[in-house]
DNA sequence: AATACTTACAACCGCGCATAT
DNA sequence: GATATGCGCGGTTGTAAGTAT
């Protein structure tokens, strides 16, 4: 059995409100309030509308002190920040932005903030991958085929690595990047998730001689026989890396990009001490330490591993068992490097 | 100028949770 | 404890306005 509709639908009006309605709602709403019961508001007044489409339309837009466009550089940070920490979770997103809601930060994100984040991938995406037609003369029209899903899990991977408890997000030590009103969001945070959330635990990375490594380009090359071309190289401290098992290739890890991140970030920080924010921190060091990398979905070139192509940004948890941190990259994206 | 396509945003829908009965 | 009801949230859809062809 079914759960009984809120409203006898036929006779609800749908669709956008008249500013005839928007004034007997608010009128009403501003002499005596919502009643605690949106469900019976509609009738009360004689608006032929469903009582949560009533709440919606006040919590949005009727009431008073909201805000609409024009969003500052300092709240795309806030925005940009706390999705990558706690991911689509709007409500608490909002509460941090006084005069924003929900909705209107949502519909912000899906059509600009994402894109902004992913736009300069479009161009830095014509990489050795795409542009290897000649050697792979299907490559061509299987990309154009899997543009969209691979756009999806381009976002999805920069903000996985930066959800990553290997990520500079999750170590404190890497923090003062965020302002005081940053930093207070996400002691906030932590206690809405009672220090349960994986995600905003501090991670201190454990002492080590570290491995010099090099990011390369797996399959590619593996296919050819030839040796795995690197693209970019580092030393990265033995905490961070984490032994792939089972593989043909025994030399080869998987590793975030954290450390490029890291760089980033602290070339930047040199330039700017500042408290304040001056750019959009999260995109520039996104932006200028990953065009260079090279990756793709595992279902690409690894048939033993589940694919995931879903749009899902839950957390991994148990990221404190390192097989698990490798299983949960790995069986998402491939990214190797080789040791040197 | 007409049409197709894209973008931005308002609104709807369904589900999970909390609370009342 | 079981059930009914309402609220709040996040995902999705519909559509007007803008832009490209």
């Amino acid at each position: 059995m079914g759960r009984a509709p809120c409203c006898d639908k036929a006779n609800v009006k749908k669709g956008p409100w008249s500013p005839e309605e928007d004034a007997k709602l608010k009128t009403y709403i501003d002499t005596y309030g919502t009643g605690n019961n949106w469900i019976a508001l509609p009738q009360k007044i004689g608006l032929r509308r469903c009582g949560k489409s009533c709440r919606l339309r006040w919590l949005n837009y009727l009431r008073p002190n909201i805000k609409h466009g024009g969003f500052s550089e300092e709240e795309d940070n806030i925005i940009c920040s706390l999705y990558i920490s706690i991911g689509s979770r709007w409500s608490i997103i909002a509460a941090q932005l006084p005069g924003r809601t929900d909705n209107d930060i949502k519909n912000y994100w899906n059509t600009r903030l994402k894109k902004k984040l992913l736009g300069r991938r479009k161009n830095s995406h014509i990489s050795p991958l795409s542009a290897s037609s000649s050697r792979d003369p299907e490559g061509a029209e299987d990309n154009s085929l899997s543009n969209s899903a691979m756009e999806r899990l381009q976002l999805h991977m920069q903000l996985q690595n930066l959800q990553n408890p290997i990520s500079l997000f999750n170590s404190p030590a890497v923090w003062p990047k965020l302002n005081p009103l940053q930093e207070k969001m996400i002691q906030t945070l932590q206690s809405f998730n009672d220090n349960s959330n994986p995600l905003i635990q501090p991670m201190i990375p454990q002492p080590g001689q570290g491995q010099n490594v090099q990011l390369c380009e797996p399959k590619m090359d593996d296919e050819l026989g030839n040796t795995p071309i690197p693209n970019a190289s580092f030393t990265i401290p033995d905490s961070y890396v984490v032994p792939k098992p089972d593989t043909q290739q025994s030399n080869m890890f998987g590793v975030s990009t954290f450390q490029s991140d890291l760089d980033e970030f602290l070339n930047n920080n040199s330039h700017n001490n500042a408290v304040g924010m001056s750019e959009f921190d999260c995109f520039k060091a996104m932006e200028g330490s990953k065009d260079n990398m090279i990756w793709w979905p595992n279902d690409q070139f690894d048939t033993n591993s589940a694919s995931s192509s879903s749009w899902d940004s839950t957390p991994a948890h148990h990221h404190h068992q390192s097989d698990q941190v490798y299983k949960d990259f790995a069986s998402r994206y491939n990214i190797y490097a080789a040791v040197i």
